[in-house]
DNA sequence: TGAACGATTTCCT
DNA sequence: GGAAATCGTTCAA
Protein backbone atom coordinates (compact mmCIF):
# COMPACT_ATOMS: atom_id res chain seq x y z
CA UNK A 1 0.00 0.00 0.00
CA UNK A 2 0.77 3.59 -0.43
CA UNK A 3 0.99 5.46 2.79
CA UNK A 4 -1.21 8.27 2.64
CA UNK A 5 0.01 11.45 3.46
CA UNK A 6 -0.96 11.11 7.11
CA UNK A 7 1.19 8.50 7.01
CA UNK A 8 4.13 11.22 7.32
CA UNK A 9 2.85 13.54 9.53
CA UNK A 10 3.84 12.26 13.33
CA UNK A 11 6.84 11.79 14.56
CA UNK A 12 10.30 10.49 13.53
CA UNK A 13 10.32 7.80 16.33
CA UNK A 14 6.57 6.89 14.86
CA UNK A 15 7.43 6.79 11.43
CA UNK A 16 10.79 4.79 11.83
CA UNK A 17 9.81 1.71 12.96
CA UNK A 18 6.55 1.26 10.51
CA UNK A 19 9.03 1.86 7.33
CA UNK A 20 10.76 -1.42 7.98
CA UNK A 21 9.57 -3.74 5.24
CA UNK A 22 8.84 -0.74 3.19
CA UNK A 23 9.97 -1.31 -0.42
CA UNK A 24 11.43 2.20 -1.81
CA UNK A 25 11.51 1.66 -5.55
CA UNK A 26 13.70 4.46 -7.85
CA UNK A 27 12.45 4.72 -11.45
CA UNK A 28 15.28 6.49 -13.24
CA UNK A 29 16.32 6.84 -17.11
CA UNK A 30 19.16 3.93 -16.65
CA UNK A 31 16.14 1.46 -14.82
CA UNK A 32 14.30 0.66 -12.13
CA UNK A 33 15.46 -0.46 -8.56
CA UNK A 34 13.46 -1.79 -5.27
CA UNK A 35 14.80 -2.20 -2.07
CA UNK A 36 12.96 -3.33 1.01
CA UNK A 37 13.98 -1.85 3.52
CA UNK A 38 15.64 -3.38 6.70
CA UNK A 39 17.27 -1.03 9.05
CA UNK A 40 16.35 3.12 9.71
CA UNK A 41 17.26 5.43 11.97
CA UNK A 42 14.92 8.41 13.27
CA UNK A 43 16.02 11.90 13.43
CA UNK A 44 14.42 14.80 15.58
CA UNK A 45 14.51 17.90 14.61
CA UNK A 46 15.27 20.81 16.96
CA UNK A 47 15.37 18.71 20.17
CA UNK A 48 18.21 16.50 18.89
CA UNK A 49 22.03 17.19 18.65
CA UNK A 50 22.64 14.39 16.71
CA UNK A 51 20.50 16.17 13.73
CA UNK A 52 21.61 18.26 10.96
CA UNK A 53 18.43 20.08 11.75
CA UNK A 54 19.87 21.08 15.47
CA UNK A 55 21.29 24.48 15.19
CA UNK A 56 18.43 25.47 13.02
CA UNK A 57 17.51 25.82 9.37
CA UNK A 58 20.34 26.19 6.65
CA UNK A 59 20.60 25.71 3.18
CA UNK A 60 21.00 22.30 2.95
CA UNK A 61 18.80 20.67 5.52
CA UNK A 62 16.17 23.19 4.51
CA UNK A 63 13.72 20.01 2.69
CA UNK A 64 14.18 18.68 6.41
CA UNK A 65 11.48 21.97 7.21
CA UNK A 66 9.40 21.21 3.80
CA UNK A 67 6.15 19.11 3.73
CA UNK A 68 6.77 15.54 4.90
CA UNK A 69 6.77 12.79 2.38
CA UNK A 70 9.31 14.01 0.33
CA UNK A 71 13.22 12.95 0.56
CA UNK A 72 16.25 14.29 1.89
CA UNK A 73 19.24 13.52 0.43
CA UNK A 74 22.49 14.57 1.78
CA UNK A 75 26.56 14.53 0.75
CA UNK A 76 28.69 13.22 3.37
CA UNK A 77 32.14 12.69 3.92
CA UNK A 78 32.97 14.30 0.09
CA UNK A 79 31.93 10.99 -1.68
CA UNK A 80 28.98 9.78 -0.19
CA UNK A 81 24.61 10.17 -0.55
CA UNK A 82 22.58 9.73 1.95
CA UNK A 83 18.40 9.63 1.84
CA UNK A 84 16.25 10.24 4.36
CA UNK A 85 12.35 10.58 4.84
CA UNK A 86 10.73 13.46 5.80
CA UNK A 87 8.35 13.16 8.04
CA UNK A 88 6.30 15.10 11.10
CA UNK A 89 4.53 18.60 10.75
CA UNK A 90 5.80 20.77 8.23
CA UNK A 91 8.72 23.12 9.75
CA UNK A 92 9.31 20.30 12.41
CA UNK A 93 12.53 19.16 10.48
CA UNK A 94 11.95 15.20 11.56
CA UNK A 95 13.41 12.44 9.33
CA UNK A 96 14.15 8.57 8.96
CA UNK A 97 17.50 7.80 7.49
CA UNK A 98 17.35 4.51 5.70
CA UNK A 99 20.29 3.11 6.44
CA UNK A 100 19.94 -0.69 4.67
CA UNK A 101 17.80 -2.69 2.91
CA UNK A 102 17.56 -5.38 0.62
CA UNK A 103 17.43 -4.99 -3.03
CA UNK A 104 14.29 -7.35 -4.63
CA UNK A 105 14.19 -5.80 -8.33
CA UNK A 106 16.37 -4.57 -10.42
CA UNK A 107 19.55 -6.52 -9.12
CA UNK A 108 21.97 -6.65 -12.51
CA UNK A 109 21.26 -2.33 -12.49
CA UNK A 110 22.13 -2.26 -9.00
CA UNK A 111 25.39 -4.22 -8.74
CA UNK A 112 25.85 -2.06 -12.40
CA UNK A 113 25.84 0.75 -9.81
CA UNK A 114 27.49 -0.57 -6.86
CA UNK A 115 30.05 -3.08 -9.14
CA UNK A 116 30.12 -6.07 -10.74
CA UNK A 117 32.27 -7.75 -7.23
CA UNK A 118 30.21 -6.81 -4.70
CA UNK A 119 28.10 -9.74 -3.04
CA UNK A 120 24.12 -9.50 -3.33
CA UNK A 121 23.86 -8.89 0.59
CA UNK A 122 26.22 -6.06 0.49
CA UNK A 123 24.78 -3.85 -2.50
CA UNK A 124 22.08 -1.50 -0.35
CA UNK A 125 23.82 -2.75 3.26
CA UNK A 126 25.00 0.96 4.52
CA UNK A 127 23.30 4.10 3.83
CA UNK A 128 25.32 5.23 1.19
CA UNK A 129 25.70 1.68 -0.71
CA UNK A 130 21.45 1.68 -0.21
CA UNK A 131 21.50 5.91 -2.08
CA UNK A 132 24.54 4.73 -4.58
CA UNK A 133 22.16 0.53 -5.34
CA UNK A 134 19.00 3.43 -6.15
CA UNK A 135 20.76 5.89 -8.06
CA UNK A 136 20.09 8.78 -5.61
CA UNK A 137 21.78 12.04 -5.67
CA UNK A 138 21.57 15.71 -4.77
CA UNK A 139 19.37 15.89 -7.93
CA UNK A 140 16.72 14.13 -5.92
CA UNK A 141 16.85 15.90 -2.97
CA UNK A 142 13.30 17.03 -2.07
CA UNK A 143 11.58 14.69 -4.09
CA UNK A 144 7.92 14.10 -3.37
CA UNK A 145 7.56 10.22 -2.70
CA UNK A 146 4.20 10.58 -4.03
CA UNK A 147 4.65 11.65 -7.44
CA UNK A 148 8.75 11.49 -8.04
CA UNK A 149 10.79 9.03 -9.32
CA UNK A 150 11.24 7.38 -6.06
CA UNK A 151 7.97 5.46 -4.49
CA UNK A 152 7.37 3.97 -1.60
CA UNK A 153 5.33 1.32 -0.62
CA UNK A 154 4.20 -0.58 2.98
CA UNK A 155 4.24 -4.01 3.61
CA UNK A 156 0.91 -5.60 4.39
CA UNK A 157 1.61 -5.75 8.00
CA UNK A 158 3.98 -4.51 9.72
CA UNK A 159 7.73 -6.21 10.44
CA UNK A 160 7.16 -9.03 13.00
CA UNK A 161 10.41 -8.24 15.30
CA UNK A 162 11.93 -4.93 15.46
CA UNK A 163 15.53 -4.56 17.78
CA UNK A 164 16.18 -1.02 18.51
CA UNK A 165 19.82 -0.03 20.00
CA UNK A 166 21.80 3.64 19.79
CA UNK A 167 22.82 4.93 16.23
CA UNK A 168 26.13 4.95 14.28
CA UNK A 169 28.72 7.55 13.42
CA UNK A 170 27.23 10.45 15.80
CA UNK A 171 29.55 12.25 18.30
CA UNK A 172 26.42 13.60 19.85
CA UNK A 173 23.09 12.20 20.46
CA UNK A 174 24.51 8.49 19.72
CA UNK A 175 23.12 7.59 23.01
CA UNK A 176 19.43 7.44 21.90
CA UNK A 177 18.21 4.25 20.91
CA UNK A 178 16.55 5.68 17.86
CA UNK A 179 18.19 2.61 15.78
CA UNK A 180 15.48 0.38 14.18
CA UNK A 181 15.90 -2.67 12.60
CA UNK A 182 14.13 -6.15 11.34
CA UNK A 183 15.19 -8.44 13.81
CA UNK A 184 17.17 -11.39 12.95
CA UNK A 185 17.73 -9.86 9.11
CA UNK A 186 21.02 -10.44 6.87
CA UNK A 187 20.10 -6.93 5.38
CA UNK A 188 21.55 -4.84 7.97
CA UNK A 189 24.74 -2.25 8.47
CA UNK A 190 27.62 -3.33 10.83
CA UNK A 191 27.72 -1.57 13.72
CA UNK A 192 30.83 0.94 14.19
CA UNK A 193 30.85 3.30 17.39
CA UNK A 194 31.19 7.00 16.68
CA UNK A 195 34.86 7.70 16.04
CA UNK A 196 36.40 10.36 18.18
C1' DT B 1 39.32 33.64 4.81
C1' DG B 2 40.64 29.55 6.95
C1' DA B 3 40.30 25.14 9.53
C1' DA B 4 37.94 21.31 11.31
C1' DC B 5 34.94 17.66 10.72
C1' DG B 6 31.23 14.61 9.21
C1' DA B 7 24.17 10.39 9.82
C1' DT B 8 30.71 6.44 5.27
C1' DT B 9 33.03 3.05 2.62
C1' DT B 10 36.92 0.63 1.21
C1' DC B 11 41.35 -1.07 1.23
C1' DC B 12 45.54 -2.08 3.77
C1' DT B 13 48.25 -4.48 7.44
C1' DG C 1 42.14 -2.85 13.81
C1' DG C 2 43.51 1.43 11.30
C1' DA C 3 43.75 4.97 7.92
C1' DA C 4 42.86 7.15 3.48
C1' DA C 5 39.78 9.26 0.15
C1' DT C 6 37.49 13.80 -0.60
C1' DC C 7 34.55 18.19 -0.31
C1' DG C 8 30.51 20.86 1.33
C1' DT C 9 28.98 22.84 5.57
C1' DT C 10 29.80 25.00 9.74
C1' DC C 11 32.17 27.67 13.08
C1' DA C 12 35.88 30.70 14.61
C1' DA C 13 38.63 34.75 13.96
Amino acid sequence: MTPAPAFFTRPALEVAPDLLGAVLTSTLPAGRVAVRVSEVEAYDGANDPGSHAFRGRSTRNAVMFGPPGHVYVYFSYGMHWCMNVVCGAEGTAAAVLLRAGEVIDGVDLAQQRRGQCVAERDLARGPARLAQALGVTGVLNGADLATGRLRLRLPATSADHVSTGPRVGLSRGAELPWRFWVSGSGFVSAYRAAAR
